[in-house]
DNA sequence: TGGCAGGATTGGAACGTTCCAATTACCCTG
DNA sequence: CAGGGTAATTGGAACGTTCCAATCCTGCCA
């Protein structure tokens, strides 16, 4: 039993190859009679369309390379997702590789890509990703755009940082606190510069001085520094993302402060988590499914028109008050 | 600028079209020499492989297809991570969909991947998945296998889940608990009924009643649940996974129970989150990791004598003592 | 009745690999 | 030096689509 090819349905409906070629792709030239006819011929002999012969001739595969740093991060996670559903829904098939924060696999699978070949690249850099790789790609003639952390130029979607993190340092602010500390953004990227430079400069504003704990984004490193926070030491701590404030929340528990009452805590990012947390975080809500959305946008438009300068899609974030900073609780001072 | 094909590197080697297609094999065929001056005018001429064109002919398109079922679940994404890792070490590319738990989603990237086409697929079913699909995916003649949710036969990889809260059971048993009931497991799969008959054949044999607390497993019904729990209510409660655990330990908080303490709690999966969770969580390791490689040697297996019965690898769990099962407490009782 | 416009259909040449059979080059043996 | 065997290379036909130009209708008008 032979795979069926349109040759197979072609014969089976009494018509020419490509007329049948046509009529499996829906074309208008033909009479909807003929199309009806040459379906259900290929119904009947159970005709499976092959890409790869399709993408050989015309070039065009219909998929997007979608290069994840991190999968098993769920806001990575969530963002992969809505980037696929946008992608569909476009008609687009996602190649999907995780590059776990390696360079060297996030070199290795856009080389695949390449060979693959996709019809467009979206790229979440691996940390320490060297700038020059945008270089490569567009050397590669490959319509590509970056995603959440990104470079100078090209096409890019992610959050506004700064503004992110003006809001929750103004919040905290606005409740009174005056020691006010930055958690986390040790790694050297757009993201880190972004998030330290929302807070630094609501803080300089407020004429108060900036004060920065490098930290890893691992939940355990974060709790290990917020439990050895001493007690005179800052009353609110503005987190790099929702990891790290639920370890400052852990580490404060664990050195018997309530996080919200005795040290406001925010977080970035809005994770699903964050809602169910103990206490229940403050943070800010980025909504990664938009911001995958907003992706597949810009990278469409970088396809279709690849001689139109590249969108850059800066999405606003939004303030989510719930227990950890304590706002229900400032109110009675 | 055209593109450099392999019919160029071979004039720019001096050699025939065939062999220039051998040596960037590197077919031992040829004499080393050779192999090395056409590898040298690749990478002059900057040569890509064309995998579409080497698909088209030889129908061998080394990519696996993996169909998720909910990726923003942090043990489905480390077992994605897991599986490709392992897929990757063996050669094989892989093409993620994620189907979000939509039956219909599920349909067409299969469908997708069948036109791709790949050379296997590894299913994680939606929820709702008709059993009929996997005799499709035999009819198909495509190498498959399930991972984690499964059926009665065919190649499969997944956690012992009847060993698993059978182990729970135990161990709260052990700690002198006699009123304890099962949290979740409301969905009719392979999965709820595997960890519901450990539990409830552990109570059995302890003569001890079964007693079972439906649930999503939502992070939110299972809080509401833990939280409307009456107070001459079970003393331990086995769930389902541990975002159900998760809820429960919330509810009990919420409604002034300390987990652990006064109602010992324990999950099953062992996410990362698990062990900074308050208080830390008792729970099954199934390591999701381990899991995706064992997947990915079934499919391989599979793939390479598809003649041979398909292998089933069950893996054992392991429990992981933390503080919300109260281990450490009811030692003073 | 011939010509013509336009829609509907067709034939055949690509696309860039792999596969197979055929050829050449070279060395060894009798 | 013919014959034969092996290693190295080559030529050309696939693979199943899409694309393009060419052809075939059919009805309409002069």
């Amino acid at each position: 039993m032979q795979r069926v090819r349109i040759k197979d349905v072609a014969r089976e409906a009494g018509v020419a190859l490509s007329t049948a070629a046509l009529a499996l792709r829906d074309d208008s030239r033909l009479r909807p009679e003929t199309r009806r006819a040459v379906r259900e011929a290929a119904e009947r002999l159970g005709y499976v369309y092959d890409r790869s012969a399709a993408l050989m001739r015309s070039g065009k595969s219909h998929t997007v390379g979608l290069l994840v740093c991190e999968l098993t991060n769920p806001f990575y996670a969530e963002l992969t997702a809505g980037v696929e559903e946008a992608l569909d829904e476009a008609g687009y098939a996602t190649m999907l590789a995780n590059t776990s924060e390696s360079v060297l696999r996030q070199r290795r699978m856009l080389e695949r890509f390449r060979e693959q070949p996709v019809d467009g690249v979206l790229l979440m850099p691996a940390t320490g990703t060297p700038p020059a790789l945008i270089g490569e790609l567009q050397a590669w003639r490959v319509p590509h755009a970056t995603v959440v952390r990104g470079f100078r130029a090209g096409a890019h979607a992610g959050p506004d940082n700064r503004a992110g993190t003006r809001l929750a340092t103004e919040h905290l602010l606005g409740l009174g606190h005056r020691r006010i500390a930055f958690l986390g953004g040790a790694a050297r990227n757009s993201v880190s510069t972004g998030r330290w430079d929302g807070y630094a400069r609501s803080m300089a504003r407020a004429g108060l001085a900036a004060e920065h704990l490098p930290c890893s984004t691992d939940i355990g490193a974060a709790a290990a520094i917020a439990q050895a926070l001493p007690p005179e030491s800052p009353t609110a701590l503005v987190c790099f993302n929702d990891s790290v404030a639920f370890g400052a929340t852990l580490g404060l528990l664990r050195a018997g402060r309530m996080p919200g009452r005795d040290v406001a805590v925010t977080g970035f990012d809005d994770v699903r988590e964050a809602a169910h947390w103990y206490p229940p975080l403050t943070t800010i809500r980025v909504a990664p499914r938009v911001i995958g959305q907003a992706a597949a946008r810009v990278l469409l438009h970088r396809m279709e028109q690849p001689e139109a300068p590249p969108l850059r899609e800066i999405l606003p974030p939004a303030l989510v008050v719930r227990e950890s900073c304590g706002a229900g609780l400032r109110r009675a001072d």
